[in-house]
DNA sequence: AAAATGCACAACCGCGGAGGA
DNA sequence: GTCCTCCGCGGTTGTGCATTT
């Protein structure tokens, strides 16, 4: 009846993994395979449960597994999965292949989370907390609940948007995140563009203004002034673009251009931490990659598209550009997309 | 300099589903 | 159908290092 009994837990080791029973565990593995886990202590002469075994291999023995830190595009990822799947961490492990779920759930537990509950952001619904500890006026306070009340059924469209993306891509899943990886330039691994992205995450947005140690505005001005400083680009840039209040919104490093009558039309903002500051080209295919890489405008531009069919008022619109006798043209810069400043949205 | 606190990470524990006997 | 074990998952705890007080 039933299978024969467990490990006998008696005089069995427990706590931190020596690197002598790592060893034995990995030749046994080797030799063996990883199909039985009860079975394997015996056969590494293992003084360990199986079930600790198997747990130490998958956390951390395992060859597949990327060490790190999480880069912004695995916290945008497991942000957006958490925001669809919870705590599902297994599931959402299986998006980022090279990362265990503990690590993932020890992230979210140790940063993640915390920083979103810090943005004011319900880490389990995802969406904005309203608290009592506004400073201003009360004509400022309906402002800014009916700001957050926009932002909340904003998110809820969003997210079932997002479900249903989600559903739809199942069927490319073996493409998904997990395209072949290159080695760039820093020998550093870096997850190629995937056959489906996921969009967008407002939040994701916001987590960028609250993350720390954000570029400054001198950062943004020397990446721009020191890629075009034989492009005669400060000549071109919008009289916005300076260290004025246009350039950061709500301490976001932002770029912003305003119409004639200065009013916001759009604005890019780095979404890298830190701010990239060195080894901008200064050739267009170059410049469009930095620039692309440093503001992740393509990201912002798919999410637009991927957008535009549900809420895309809270988009202005596209710019393109280009280089124009060798100045930069704001109304030609082709991923120039975002929402504006003030925008419900924001 | 020492204690307190925070943080990141590894590992354990308990539960529930799947499936063999 | 029931019992039992294995496996995998998610929650939680333990530990060591770094930072702050």
């Amino acid at each position: 009846m039933g299978r024969s009994k467990c490990c006998d837990k008696q005089g069995l080791k427990k706590g931190p993994w020596t690197p002598e029973e790592d060893r034995k565990l990995l030749s046994c593995i080797e030799e063996h395979g990883c199909g039985s886990w009860r079975a394997l202590p015996a056969k590494a002469d293992l003084q360990r449960c199986g079930k600790s075994c198997r747990l130490r291999w998958i956390n951390y023995l395992r060859p597949d597994i990327k060490r790190g830190k999480f880069s912004l595009q695995e916290e945008r990822t497991i942000i957006q999965l958490h925001a669809l799947l919870g705590n599902r961490w297994s599931a959402i492990a299986a998006y980022l292949p090279s990362r265990t779920d503990n690590e993932i759930k020890n992230y979210w537990n140790s940063r993640l989370k915390k920083r979103l509950t810090k943005m004011g952001i319900d880490p389990m619904t995802h969406k904005p907390k309203i608290t009592n500890n506004i400073n201003g006026s009360s004509n400022d306070q309906s402002k800014y609940v009916a700001n957050l009340s926009h932002m909340a059924e904003w998110e809820s469209a969003r997210l079932e948007a997002e479900a249903r993306l989600v559903r739809r891509s199942k069927d490319h899943s073996k493409y998904l995140f997990n395209s072949t990886r290159n080695n760039n330039k820093n020998n550093n691994y870096v997850v190629s563009q995937p056959y489906y992205q996921l969009p967008c995450l407002d939040i994701l947005k916001a987590w960028q203004r609250a993350s720390t140690k954000l570029p400054t505005t001198n950062d943004i001005r020397s990446i721009l002034l020191d890629g075009f400083a034989n492009k005669n680009l400060e000549s071109s840039i919008p009289s916005t673009l300076n260290s004025s209040g246009n350039l950061f919104v709500n301490n976001v490093p932002s770029i912003t251009k305003v119409d004639d009558q200065n009013l916001p039309l759009c604005t890019i903002t780095c979404l890298e931490n830190p701010c990239p500051t060195k080894d901008v080209q200064t050739d267009l295919p170059s410049f469009r990659q930095e620039f692309s890489e440093l503001f992740d405008l393509e990201y912002i531009q798919n999410s637009a598209n991927n957008f535009s069919g549900i809420q895309v008022d809270n988009f202005m619109g596209s710019c393109s550009g280009d280089f124009e006798d060798n100045k930069f043209n704001w109304n030609n810069f082709p991923y120039l997309v975002t929402s504006p400043i003030g925008s419900p949205v924001f």
